[in-house]
RNA sequence: GGUCCCUUCGUCUAGUGGUUAGGACGCCAGAUUUUCAUUCUGGAAACAGGAGUUCAAUUCUCCUAGGGAUCGCCA
């Protein structure tokens, strides 16, 4: 990861900032993809940080699945990833400075001291605000070889506004916000110094991230202001909710995004219908991404938040596979049967040579208009990687009693007269024997698609024949010819 | 509890001081069809409650209720 923090100052500079806890889960998805919209609408730079100053918490893992989790969803960010920890010489520095200048004090209060206070102060049903005795005090006064923090020293009355993109203007009392700390006692700064810190070195100019953070850009404007800083413009996007209105959370199903992508979901899809979730352009509802850079902007942000629905992505994502090139799918197919989480995955890899291949890509069109996701895809595709004798499921083994036997043995007699095995003729030629025998075409082609598949849906029957081939589809009629 | 934010069909949302309050998903019904799906048509379904401003409020103001965020030497 780079050291180096200086970009060439474009117009907009947007950053993502996840810290490496945990996967890419949904919520941060979706912030990477306002952010990153936002930059390739305006023509600026997105950039990726890497928020580990926690280096307790901090896992590589972490890192990896997040960086996995935005080149899925294609979301590419300029340059080489940050890392905040590697900038912390720079946080040091500007504490140092916040001290010389008087915006800042060293607090000699411990973390017993404190948390005793803050334990009183929750049983006294009080709240508790830190007022530091060193906050006036002479530092000549400050004691010798005792640890201390550096905390902000922030004004005491009138009210913190910040004027937010998304939320309007915002004003916190200061009285409210109390004097933060900086710079640990063990010398390594905090998250709202770093956060402030980087984002101006970085040149920063808009800072999108979820509300959760609404009063974060309060006390990060204090120090902006204390350090004689301009503030970036701030846009605080609602946050996601589970299902049941609750706050999405590990517990919620607040699934990483590479589950998404092993349920077999695409990823324009899922950016489509993330991008819906607190923005708007009309009634608009599919929009594909070169579109959406079009359009993207703040004012289409609203404030409320909103909640997952699965049932909705699902059906973006039957439009997205529809109207997706065939070659590509045949490609995200094997992408996902590559994947760790897909059971029985090695053993569909295994089948799939260049005659399955080819059989699967000649199959596409019949088969995306059906499903909605790669998996159920994939599921439906069953009958092209199958081998005789195949195997029946319960409504295909009602499909084949004892007549309808019968008919496909007539059948696939006629059939195997046939010059010629196109869909075409191969209809015209069962139309003719259905009516030459008086059955409806629904009454022979039902059990002819469980013969030929197993199963009792697939795409048009004489498609399926086309592509499995003269030897194959006869060979799997007269299997269940009486 | 303090501070801040939110509230239009079940869900995502559009919308305006005067609209039959629109779209999408889902749901229901129908059409098309060799299955399923697609596609098409139609239907049920919402302005949280109260007060005020106004000739007129879903829209503006206030209050209430409900929901959410945040209050660490985490990020």
């Amino acid at each position: 990861m780079s050291n180096s923090l200086k970009t060439a100052n474009p117009a907009v500079v947007v950053r993502f900032a996840p810290s490496p806890t945990g996967y890419l889960h949904i919520g941060g998805a979706r912030t990477a993809l306002f952010n990153w919209l936002y930059a390739r609408a305006k023509g600026g730079k997105f950039l990726l940080r890497i928020e580990d100053t926690d280096r307790a918490r901090h896992t590589p893992e972490a890192v990896t699945a997040i960086i996995d989790g935005l080149k899925w969803l294609e979301l590419d960010w300029d340059g080489e990833p940050f890392s905040q920890f590697a900038n912390a010489e720079r946080h040091r520095e500007a504490a140092e400075a916040m001290l010389a200048n008087g915006t800042a004090y060293k607090c000699y209060l411990s973390k017993d001291e404190l948390d005793a206070m803050r334990t009183t102060a929750e049983a006294e049903k009080r709240r508790f605000i830190i007022d530091s005795p060193w906050r006036d005090r002479d530092p000549a006064q400050a004691p010798a070889n005792t640890p201390f923090v550096v905390r902000l020293k922030s004004p005491t009355d009138g009210e913190t506004l910040v004027a937010d993109k998304a939320q309007g203007d915002v004003s916190f009392p200061n009285a409210d916000l109390d004097d933060l700390i900086l710079l640990r006692s063990d010398g390594s700064p905090t998250y709202n110094l770093a956060v402030v810190v980087d984002d101006h070195d970085m040149d920063v100019t808009h800072v999108v991230r979820g509300v959760d953070h609404l009063t974060n850009a309060a006390r990060q404007s204090q120090i902006y202001q204390a350090l004689g800083w301009d503030v970036p413009v701030w846009v605080h996007v609602p946050l996601i909710h589970g299902p049941d209105g609750a706050k999405l959370s590990k517990r919620h199903g607040a699934l990483g995004i590479e589950a998404y992508r092993a349920d077999g979901f695409l990823p324009e899809a899922l950016r489509n219908y993330l991008v819906r979730l607190g923005w708007s352009h009309g009634d608009d509802e599919i929009i594909p991404t070169i579109q959406l850079i079009e359009w993207f902007d703040f004012d289409g942000v609203g404030k409320s938040p909103a909640r997952f629905d699965v049932a909705k992505l699902t059906d973006l994502n039957g439009h997205y596979i529809r109207h997706a090139d065939d070659a590509e799918l045949v490609r995200r197919c094997r992408d996902i049967m590559e994947l760790p989480e897909y059971e029985g995955g090695v053993a569909l890899l295994a089948k799939l040579d260049a005659g399955v291949e080819e059989k699967l890509l000649a199959s596409m069109p019949g088969l995306k208009e059906r499903a909605k996701t790669l998996i159920a895809l994939i599921d439906s595709a069953a009958y092209l990687f199958a081998e005789r004798p195949l195997t029946f499921d319960k409504k295909a083994d009602k499909l084949l009693d004892e007549t309808a036997k019968a008919d496909l043995k007539s059948l696939s007699d006629r059939l195997e007269a046939l010059d010629t095995w196109t869909p075409e003729a191969l209809e015209e030629a069962v139309r003719t024997f259905a009516e030459e025998t008086d059955l409806k075409l629904g009454k022979i082609a039902q059990p002819l698609r469980a013969a030929l598949t197993g199963t009792s849906v697939s795409p048009p029957v004489f498609d399926v024949m086309a592509v499995l081939g003269r030897d194959e589809a006869l060979a799997r009629l007269k299997d269940q010819s009486a």
